[in-house]
DNA sequence: GCCGTTTTCGGCCCGACTGTTTTCAGTCG
C-alpha cells in the first residue's frame, strides 16, 4: 500500500516549497493532502484504478494527476522539482522552535546554511543576527529552540494516553476541590482520545482565578513552572517532563475556548472557513457577526451558531464530520456503556496476578455480562503458559465459580500461540473444548509473519486474532506482517480482529480500524489484561474504536453472550 | 493547489506574542 509512502512525499514537497517561498495556500493545500492519505482508510491504488481519486476532498486536478503519475510510473515529476536546490539538511531544520521557513530560506541565501552544523556556526559567528530583520534576540531564541530539540533527540515527545490519564484525573481533581470553582475540562488531543498526546491543556471556570493558578503551579507533581500569569499558566510535570497548561476562562466565552483548544487544528480552520461563509467569525472567545457577540458559552451554541450539531470530540480531524454535522446525519458511535464484556484477561494460571474468582467479580462491578479467561499456551514459557493438564483444571475451575457467582459469565478461552510454523500450540481437540480460541503471535516477529497469521485463520476453532500488528506505542516497532492481507483474510473466514485496549498497544489503532471495517472485518475490542485494575483500559480501545467511527454493531463485545456466541466463527461453521 | 446556494477567479482561520520595526513580518498554537 502506498498511501504513506506519498503522504510522505506530499509533506516534503510542501516543506521543500515552503523554503522556497511559495504561495502559502499551495503549501497547506500539499500538507492537507498528506494528512488526508496518512488516515485514508482504503488503500489508495484502488482508488487510483477504480477512478475515484477526485472523489476525495482535498485531492483536485492536479494532485491526482501527480498521484496516478506516481503510481503508474514510481515517479513524480513535481517531487523532484520541488526538492532540487534543497539539501535534506534544510528541510529538518522545520523541526527547530522559533525558527520558521521564511529565516531557513534567508539563512540559506544569504549565508549559505545548509544543514544544522552551518545554522549553529552562523549563529556563533554572529553573521546570522546581522542579517536583515534579524537580530540578538530572534538568534537567541533560536539557538534555544535547537537546544531543545536536541535535548529531546529530534521529533516531538508524545505520551501514550494511558500514561497521562492518571495525571489528568489527579489534576481535575485537585482543582474541582477548590472552591468556587465550576469546571475543570481537559481539553487537546486528550480530550480527541488520541492514543498518545504531547501536552496536556486544562480549561476552567472560577471565582478566584489567582487561588485556581497558584494551586496549579504549587502542586507537588509540578517541577517547573514555565509562566504565570493572571488567566494562564504553564508548568512542567515531575515524572513524565510533560508541559501542562491551565486556562481561567470566563463562562461566557467557555464553550469557544473548549471548542478551539480541543482541535483538532484541521477540524477548526474548517469550522472558521464555513463561519467566514456565513458572515460569522469564531475565536476562542466566541461566535462574532461583525462586533457583535452572539454565542460561545457552550459547545453546543458554538456549533449551533453556524449551523451544525454538536460533534463528539473523537471525531473532530476533518475527515467529514463535519460535512455529516452540517446535514445532521452524524453516526452514533460507540459508547463504553455499550462494552458488555471482555474476552482477554490473563488469570493466575498464566502470568495474570489475579484468581479467576477475582476477575468475576471486578467484571461484575464493571457492568459486563460476561469476562473471558484467556491464559497463554504451552509455549510461551516466559509467560507461565498452560500445560494441557492445567486446562481441564481451570475448566472445572470455571464451571464451579459458574454456579457460585451470579449476573455474570465465565468464559473458558485460551490465547493460543501462532508458532513459528504457522500451526497453533494446541491440538484441535484442545481448541474445540473452549467457549473462544484467541490466536496470538508472540515470538518470531520477523519470521513471515502474514502467512502464519493466514494459517491460523484457516484452523476452524480460531475465534479472534489478539494485537494484530504487534506493535508497541513506546518503540516496538511490531511484526514484518502485510496487515491488508490479514484483514481480507479475517474479511472471508469470519475472524475477528482484535483492538487491544491496553494502552501501549491500542493496536489495531484507529486508522486500521477504519480500513477493517470497510472491508467487512469483524472487530473486537478487549484489554489483555494481567490484573483486575487493568481491564479499565478498556475505555482506551472505545477511544480508538470511536476515532475510528465504530458504531455499537460494528464491535463483537457489545453483543449479550449468547449473540456473541452466534458471532463467532466457531459456532456458526 | 483546492474549491464554489454569492465565485471557474479570487478567495483560502484567528489571535497572541515577539522582535524588529516607524507600521509590520515571522512564528506559534
Amino acid at each position: 500500500m502506498k498511501n504513506f509512502e506519498l503522504a510522505r512525499m506530499f509533506e516534503k514537497i510542501a516543506d521543500a516549497l515552503e523554503i522556497k517561498g511559495e504561495n502559502q495556500f499551495k503549501v497547506i493545500a500539499y500538507r492537507k493532502v498528506s494528512r488526508i492519505l496518512k488516515d485514508f482508510p482504503e488503500d489508495i491504488e484502488k482508488v487510483y484504478r477504480e477512478g475515484r481519486l477526485r472523489e476525495i476532498p482535498g485531492i483536485g486536478e492536479g494532485i491526482a494527476k501527480k498521484i496516478s503519475e506516481y503510481l503508474k510510473t514510481g515517479e513524480m515529476k513535481k517531487y523532484r522539482e520541488a526538492l532540487d536546490g534543497i539539501p535534506q539538511g534544510l528541510l529538518e531544520l522545520l523541526d527547530i522552535p522559533n525558527l520558521g521557513p521564511k529565516t531557513i530560506k534567508l539563512a540559506h541565501e544569504k549565508l549559505g546554511v545548509k544543514n544544522l552544523e552551518d545554522l549553529k556556526r552562523v549563529i556563533e559567528d554572529g553573521s546570522l543576527a546581522k542579517l536583515p530583520g534579524m537580530g540578538a534576540k530572534k538568534v537567541e531564541n533560536i539557538r534555544v529552540g535547537i537546544e531543545m530539540v536536541e535535548r529531546k533527540g529530534g521529533g516531538e515527545r508524545r505520551f501514550p494516553i494511558g500514561l497521562v490519564s492518571p495525571i489528568v484525573e489527579e489534576i481535575v481533581s485537585v482543582l474541582s476541590s477548590i472552591k468556587g470553582v465550576e469546571k475543570v475540562i481537559p481539553a487537546g488531543s486528550y480530550r480527541r482520545c488520541k492514543e498518545t498526546v504531547g501536552d496536556l491543556d486544562f480549561l476552567t471556570i472560577a471565582e478566584d482565578r489567582e487561588k485556581v493558578i497558584t494551586t496549579f503551579t504549587g502542586m507537588p507533581m509540578v517541577s517547573r513552572v514555565i509562566a504565570s500569569g493572571g488567566t494562564k499558566a504553564s508548568v512542567i510535570e515531575r515524572n513524565l517532563g510533560i508541559q501542562m497548561d491551565l486556562r481561567v476562562l470566563p463562562s461566557e466565552s467557555f464553550g469557544a475556548a473548549l471548542q478551539y483548544f480541543t482541535g483538532s487544528k484541521a477540524h477548526n480552520i474548517k469550522l472558521r472557513g464555513i463561519a467566514k461563509d456565513k458572515g460569522l467569525k469564531i475565536s476562542e472567545y466566541g461566535v462574532f457577526k461583525g462586533e457583535n457577540y452572539i454565542a460561545g458559552r457552550t459547545e453546543e451554541e458554538v456549533y449551533r451558531a453556524i449551523g451544525l450539531v454538536w460533534i463528539p470530540p473523537e471525531m473532530r480531524e476533518d475527515r467529514g464530520e463535519i460535512e455529516l454535522a452540517m446535514e445532521g446525519k452524524l453516526p452514533e458511535i460507540l459508547k463504553l456503556e455499550d462494552i458488555k464484556g471482555d474476552l482477554h484477561i490473563h488469570s493466575k494460571y498464566s502470568d495474570g496476578a489475579d484468581t479467576i474468582e477475582k476477575i468475576a467479580k471486578f467484571g461484575k462491578s464493571l457492568g459486563y455480562e460476561y469476562v473471558g479467561i484467556a491464559d497463554h499456551s504451552r509455549s510461551v514459557k516466559y509467560a507461565g503458559g498452560m500445560e494441557i493438564d492445567d486446562i481441564y483444571k481451570k475448566m472445572e475451575e470455571i464451571e464451579t465459580l459458574n454456579k457460585k457467582i451470579s449476573g455474570i459469565t465465565i468464559l473458558m478461552g485460551t490465547e493460543v500461540d501462532i508458532l513459528q510454523d504457522g500451526t497453533l500450540d494446541y491440538p484441535d481437540e484442545v481448541l474445540e473444548k473452549m467457549d473462544f480460541v484467541i490466536a496470538a503471535v508472540h515470538q518470531g516477529f520477523k519470521k513471515h509473519v502474514t502467512e502464519r497469521m493466514l494459517d491460523a485463520m484457516d484452523n476452524p476453532y480460531v475465534d479472534i486474532i489478539a494485537h494484530p500488528t504487534g506493535r508497541l506505542l513506546s518503540g516496538r516497532t511490531g511484526y514484518d506482517i502485510d496487515i491488508e492481507k490479514v484483514m481480507k483474510k479475517a474479511a472471508e473466514t469470519g475472524v475477528a480482529l482484535e483492538i487491544n485496549a491496553y494502552y501501549d498497544r491500542l493496536d489495531l489503532d484507529d486508522t486500521n480500524s477504519r480500513m477493517a471495517k470497510q472491508m467487512g472485518v469483524k472487530l473486537i475490542i478487549n484489554t489483555d489484561a494481567h490484573n483486575i485494575g487493568m481491564m479499565r483500559d478498556m475505555k482506551f480501545g472505545v477511544c480508538v474504536a470511536r476515532r475510528a467511527w465504530l458504531k455499537s454493531e460494528d464491535v463483537l463485545n457489545t453483543l449479550p453472550w449468547n449473540d456473541l456466541k452466534k458471532a463467532l466463527r466457531r459456532w456458526t461453521s
